[in-house]
DNA sequence: TATGAATGAGAATTCATTCAT
DNA sequence: CATGAATGAATTCTCATTCAT
């Protein structure tokens, strides 16, 4: 009981780091956050932040990770609900735009802090946001294959396109000071990218 | 004479301060980077560097300026060298790819640095960067005009899918340790994009 | 328990820290004295002393307000041993010579680092040194009010010139290098001083 | 006829650097003016200055030698048109509250910045200060020999405490935002300083 | 003489992290 | 587990002075 209590205690002040974490960093950026006012915000002192994360640097990693992670299960099982790749990317891509319009100071963690620096980058680009890109690329080649979508460009090449687009969409969104929804975006962008992906009978090659 | 030598002296050695800011951000990353290694690898004194630039974000910022600025030049002349907008496109995507394919450490700091701060990107992305949007806009534009172009995706959005696939693409290519050549990826990248631009007889919308 | 503790260690870290600036301050000068050097002579860390002052200009206000505090404190208890106003004088000035006597190295921050600044100089004039020329007004404007001193010197130029003239022999004993008591010299300085402040039967105005 | 057009050139070019000195010094005190504003107020460039004076000291050393010797120079004149002690001390006190009640930039230089570091002060102390403190304790050593001032009060002493009274109402002028006229403070301070120094009857000692 | 571009030493302060309590 | 006082490394930029022209 003692240990069940704790154990819950501890995920609801880890948490709250966590939240605010995002807050700190999302206003200041990661150079420019402060691990005190991360603790403030979390209602703990100084030194409790290293009881649950290795270092400031881990704490931007787990922040990035945990809300990955979920995505990544929930764009998974979209993908899953249906059986038409058109479908599953769009259903992907829409889990995308929303997941993050949801949570704007989290979008700009997103967006933003992502890039603090070369090797943090290639870390987290090796991880979930790779794990990521695969699931694009699966969707895409499935689609290949089943003959739904064009072959004559790499899986690999248009998984990037794809996922570049809507980042970059993303991205104009968080830094416009009055941004146009991105729900508003997604049919657009899906219309064209599904377009281009798509196989088409007068193609010669 | 004497203000022609000191100009072209002058030239040169902000030249050399430039480059060596290049070389250090794109190994170090902007944070990482110190200016006496810049000044070291320009030859120059620590305090000569802010006879040239105001401070280090000064530095970075006019990096970028500078390098964008003739990139735009030299992709709004490749753009008015013909006439159909897919070749425009065409034209400018591969300069885009093959600027940065040939400085790889400018590279890193366009793909990188360009988002060092939120405040610094908003202050990036309204300069050179949307000069380059609106290019990319105007030429899609102008193929909707001709018909070419499909009219059912906002040109906006359509530069936006467009700059942002391009850009993942370099940045991949940046953080690779063994990267495929870009030039590789153009033709597939730009069949992908050319296809979900163009307008097709079958499409009822 | 633990707060008793550690306040007291606060106090004693404190008063080392003060103690320590004294010390650097009267050596070097404000402007040649080192934050590094006041920390170690504390036996802190140079980032302590920002735990316990705001800055460097912090640390020497509070040094001569806390100095000037207790001094005028002691001054006005003389002050208020006895009814003469001559003798309220003379106890304020020997007590005035004798704490700077006492203490060369604070003398020397008094009576040199004191200034090292207009604005400085303004902020700690309006404080407690215009504290201390009030006490010297009120005993001043008690003798022309009780028939002892003149009344045809206005308090104000009469407390100024008593300060003046016992500020600079203290100036001049802290720049001699084999200085004569200042002891020896209160006896003739108050002479000269209250002499020049009594009322005469032969003045006429 | 070059060498005295040379001369005089060279004595204006001088002599605007100096007033450009008292204006920046007064400004900005001693360690927050800057060699370049002196050089760009006098309308010379920064090296010129190095023509003239050996450094930022020795600038802050002529200046103020130069208008104590002048000052001084002044007040012996002012000593030596009459023979009466008390008027002649009148005489010289007069002339130093109108010296700088001239011009208030010189007055703040020399009320303030003479005293920007002990060694500095010494070395100036040690110059016109000294050669002033000595003019008056000769006038106060000829009216002790005379009889018309006191005998029991070293003139040493006495000399310096003239000197505090009148530097202090100087001081307290140059800091205050609506200063009252020194002019109007002399007469009260000088009767203050000759009651106290003058020989009375009825003392006994 | 005069210039002013170049020099480079120099220091206050911040803040992630630790560890005694 | 939690605290928060203490640590101390680390770095930009300034500015008096020089010296080639």
């Amino acid at each position: 009981m003692r240990g069940a209590l704790g154990q819950r205690s501890r995920e609801r002040k880890r948490g709250a780091i966590l939240r605010a974490a995002v807050e700190v960093f999302s206003e200041r950026g990661y150079f420019g956050a402060r691990m005190r006012e991360v603790a403030k915000r979390a209602g703990v002192a100084d030194g409790t932040l290293y009881l649950y994360f290795e270092g400031k640097e881990h704490l931007l990693v787990s922040l990035l990770e945990e809300h990955a992670r979920a995505f990544l299960k929930r764009a998974r099982q979209d993908a899953a609900e249906c059986d038409d790749p058109r479908e599953k990317l769009r259903r992907v891509v829409e889990r995308h735009l929303a997941s993050l319009e949801n949570d704007r100071a989290l979008a700009r963690v997103f967006q933003i802090e992502l890039r603090h620096s070369r090797r943090f980058l290639r870390q987290v680009a090796r991880g979930q946001v790779a794990a990521y890109l695969q699931l694009l690329q699966e969707i895409i080649e499935q689609g290949a294959a089943g003959g739904c979508f064009r072959a004559d460009v790499p899986a690999e090449v248009a998984a990037r396109a794809v996922f570049g687009a809507v980042d970059e969409l993303i991205t104009a969104w968080v830094l416009a000071s009055r941004p146009k929804p991105l729900a508003e975006q997604s049919g657009p962008l899906l219309r064209l990218l599904l377009e281009g992906l798509e196989a088409h009978e007068r193609r010669k090659r």
